[in-house]
DNA sequence: TATGAATGAGGATTCATTCAT
DNA sequence: CATGAATGAATCCTCATTCAT
């Protein structure tokens, strides 16, 4: 290692930081500071009390800034979902991949996702109760970013349906709905209850309820 | 019938128009013109669109006469929810008392929820996309008004587990969350989709996929 | 008189008070007071520190009010540009029309000029300093008001070419830019030197300059 | 005077434009390429949409760079005006000093005006609508850069009143302001029709005009 | 009861300028 | 000399609500 080394490294780096993410927006440190305050700040004061201004301050930077890293406030609130929401379900992913069954690895999703929220109040403060204030574009967007979450789900229905797991008539659309929106319903109450009880323990007997249905056998 | 009768008569349709309702509301035709008008600006306009005066226009009165009648804005969205999903879940009783068994009587149940939203498009705008814009207080008394929903699907569940047909050992909260999510998020797609399938029909293998469960037997 | 003339003479008058302008603008009172207050707000703090919140506490009524009378804040300089030079104008025209040469038209029109806004100091810094910083959409409108300026002048001319008085072969276009160049850069002038000295008794020299041009004869 | 005086006046004069102008400016490449840059990017983009990264980014130079040379952004434009305008002048004076005449050295002077400016669209656009957007402050400092235009003015009529052209009591600043506002509102005339017919062929009637007046002899 | 003109609080965003590197 | 990321002051307009008539 020489003295052209470390300029090439540092070249490197450089090029990493100032790299653009795949939206084309510019990142750094203050990139997720401003998300992390952004969720806080909407957490604690409810989406049409989170000013631009509560934002930068939480974040430790001026207003201004704020407009380096985002096109306007919508922008801050689009990519703080797609970042969460990103990781979210990509986590789910990882553990599911360490399944065997598609019976665990649903159990696992339904795990994950009541986890998740349940490790970051403020997060799923905002994902179960804010976030749906915001505008129909934005709620377009954000359905975008939850197509990844029930393609995921869609893998895991697939590959039940081929081991016989699930039925083999089972509708994937109305059953993807099913579960997303059992699962989606389960934690606003649970925050609109203030997270007051115990979320993670629901994970197994929704698990059943949802795989056997509310019919005995 | 004479001058007498008249006023007579006048003032009995008076008193009974200036009588409260059960909230402690004033009512009045004036009090149906303005609920009327708040779903078809709110479903037309959007939530954020939604003016007082745009609804007092719509309604045929004065901005000032809104407040007659309302606390508020936030009232009258309360009050169009109340209405409407009074009558929602009336209907939906009604049609399940004719029916003999637990297993029809869910049937019914989700029947007449797609159905009744289907035949009223404006209102499944309103209340499946627009008043989740409103902030969490409303949010928190339109939950207040599902409690009826609630407490009549309870009814459902108690008399299916009685009936053996339901499992013993269901947890009834989470059925609950699991029906209401479930078919929430059903008629949710639907309307984002632009209402452009056939909601009513999903009725019998949503059915059976709450009854029987992802699983096959 | 009677109640029957009573109520028309009410409608009558209601009619009157609701009447638009011919731009299909609220008028009233405030509207005047409003235009008003612009003018003395923008002449003593400039076209760009001259805020609507200013300008409504000048003319004594609420921000919003502001936005009853006008659609924003350029349009109170339009309409006010309009009034102002409006009535500018016609009296100009008043006052021509008693005249009977072209020769003493031509002079009423330089005095009448330089009289008006010398009685008007804050209108004439307003029009020949500060609304010139107005953005080139505005100043396009200033320039349609103008135009009723120009035909004026026309007219004049015409009628002095016919009389014998002007060349037969005066540029009217040019002879027009002339007129109000000058008379546009004089007025300036004495805004921009504080108003210290007479305006309107350089209308007979500049009458003569215009007339006689630059050569003696 | 021979080859070496030249070579010497050459380096003095090279030297102090690089040091410091008679402004007190520093000067340098750069100096001109901001000029240049302002004069495109405020005829392009106009006044109020000129930001100084715009400028920044035309002269190819960094924002904070702009900074080194000018002591803020009117600064630039004083300076451009000063720049342009200077030379605008010095050139009419060339021209003038070739002519015998205080009626040729008129009609030059007429000549230049608006061959320069129509020479140079981009800067007539900026000078004749977009600097005088500017705030009243500005105005003023380009006002001073006037007066060298206007004493040349006064030498020209000094010279014609004495060879008895000009009238013995013409009032000189009145005869400048008829001058100067008459070919301003011209050429402002001129812009404000996209250039879209010959301004050079109007010097000869606009010196007609201005030398002989309205009035027929 | 009914009206509707008037109210006034509240917030996202731009861009000239600075200063650490 | 040169850079450019960071700063932060400054303002127009909307719309729920009131109250004199």
């Amino acid at each position: 290692m020489n003295e052209w080394s470390f300029i090439l490294m540092s070249n490197l780096i450089k090029s990493c930081s100032e790299r653009k993410n795949a939206m084309g927006k510019k990142r750094g440190p203050k990139y997720d500071q401003i998300i992390e305050a952004a969720v806080k700040v909407i957490a604690e004061n409810g989406y049409h009390h989170a000013q631009v201004s509560k934002i930068a301050k939480e974040a430790g930077v001026a207003d201004g800034t704020i407009y380096l890293y985002f096109k306007n406030k919508e922008d801050i609130l689009i990519s703080l979902f797609e970042e969460k929401m990103g990781r979210f379900v990509d986590k789910i992913q990882e553990q599911i991949e360490g399944s065997l069954t598609a019976k665990d690895k649903l159990f696992i999703l339904i795990e994950m996702h009541f986890k998740q929220l349940a490790e970051n109040r403020p997060l799923a403060i905002v994902t179960q109760l804010e976030l749906r204030q915001s505008n129909p574009e934005l709620r377009w967007k954000i359905n975008e970013v939850l197509k990844k979450y029930l393609d995921l789900m869609d893998t895991v229905l697939t590959e039940g349906k081929e081991s016989g797991y699930f039925s083999e008539d089972l509708d994937f659309r109305l059953a993807r709905q099913m579960i997303f929106g059992t699962l989606d319903e389960v934690v606003t109450n649970w925050v609109m209850k203030d997270c007051k009880y115990d979320l993670v323990s629901l994970a197994k007997p929704m698990h059943q309820l949802l795989v056997g249905g509310l019919c005995s056998r």
